[in-house]
DNA sequence: TGTACATCAGTGAACGCGCGTTCACTGATGTAC
DNA sequence: TGTACATCAGTGAACGCGCGTTCACTGATGTAC
């Protein structure tokens, strides 16, 4: 075996023709786990990608136009994976509907958690938000947001919560849920209550509307 | 006159004995002027901090150790002045406690609107959160936070609100507010609704206890 | 009152770095005839 | 089957920039004696 090419780190054989976009995933791939480990998308250099991948920097200019478009596609892609996890959180919790959009909840901050990094840069960066160009409509429309507004009309008819707009209730929710999520992570150092413990709290305040409101110490929802 | 010294732009003479706090002041109104207009605190470069004082990049250092500090020196500053105006909004609502706090959040808001690039800089950002060493109760004792827990507290006792701790009241209230807020300022392009109805919708979710719940369209306070 | 000295409040030039991106080029692979 | 050509999938080197910060130095101002 030839000694010198095993030497350089990261070293991939050339893809065969056709096979251009097995480069692009493993781009993605390598950007992903770098925003993860450096913090932030500002440290990640397109020379550290290039270097985890084994391919030279230009290279990426083959599948991505500039820097800031792989970020932003390194975490669309992972905002996919959050609304299947509220998806499946929803689907796991029975039947129960204020059950179930606690669970969503729950599902949307272990997400923010486990991926903080990649929470912040979709929902704190202005420069990757400004990239957004989302209506309410459309965010309604998509994975995770779809499951809720559903769920919260379907509340709404069975006389659980008042009727009001669903998208507006579950924009509403979705704010206070984000705004104790990215107080955490803006501020590590605050001594913050467990952040279950908010969210209970906060869930308290927004899921009630015919039923008589759970307890201040209490998150169990109403039978 | 000397027509010289009068072409180099913004320059200014050299303080007196003793007058060296002068330029440290100047420094920071030409920073807090420049991340206004830059839109964020890495747009500011030390060398345009200095060309708009009238003085020499080096001279920063003289005065502060390094630019973190500097802007963190800026967004603390202007963050007190949010302290003042909330409690001024507050002095100005009259003697109902709910309308008291309905204000305190309108004024936290307004002052977001107005400050969007230090607000992003104080809550959204982790490099200078982190610098922030912030416990709870410090947060409770800093103008505009005092106001706010100390009517939790009078409401609580006058039976307004239900009872409970009013520094994690205040808390919950606070991190929903700011949630919208940073959706806001995160995600400019996304067709929310006025930004004060969601408050309102939020203040109508918070602020109830011992008292009916306000109807879901309208945000006025109770009797 | 004169003068040597200390200090304050700076300055001008440069260091050194890393970054995103571009440019000209290459070599393997496939295709037309 | 042979061969000229086109294309794909990259590479190596360099451009050009701006930035935070340091370093050696200066000149005005005040002070001790």
């Amino acid at each position: 075996m030839p000694s010198h090419a095993t030497s350089r780190a990261g070293a991939r054989p050339r893809a065969r023709r056709g096979e251009g976009e097995r480069l692009r995933d493993e781009i993605l791939e390598a950007t992903a786990e770098l925003i993860a480990e450096l913090g932030s998308a500002e440290k990640v250099s397109t020379r550290a990608v290039a270097q985890r991948v084994g391919c030279s920097s230009p290279a990426l200019y083959l599948h991505f136009p500039d820097k800031a478009t792989l970020i932003y596609a390194v975490c669309e892609a992972q905002f996919n994976q959050m609304g299947t996890r509220i998806d499946k959180a929803m689907a796991d919790a029975g039947g129960d509907l204020i059950d179930r959009l606690r669970a969503a909840a729950h599902a949307y901050v272990g997400f923010a958690v486990d991926h903080p990094v990649q929470y912040r840069i979709m929902m704190m960066d202005t420069t990757y938000g400004a990239l957004a160009q989302h209506t309410l409509v459309d965010l309604a429309a998509e994975a995770g947001m779809t499951s809720i507004v559903t769920t919260i009309q379907e509340a709404m008819d069975a006389g659980i919560l008042e009727r009001d707009d669903p998208v507006l209730t579950g924009v509403t929710m979705w704010a206070a849920i984000h705004g104790i999520v990215s107080l955490r992570l803006a501020k590590p150092n605050l001594d913050l209550p467990p952040l279950h413990e908010l969210v209970d709290r906060c869930l308290d305040r927004n899921l009630w509307g015919m039923q008589p409101r759970p307890g201040a110490g209490g998150a169990q929802p109403p039978l």
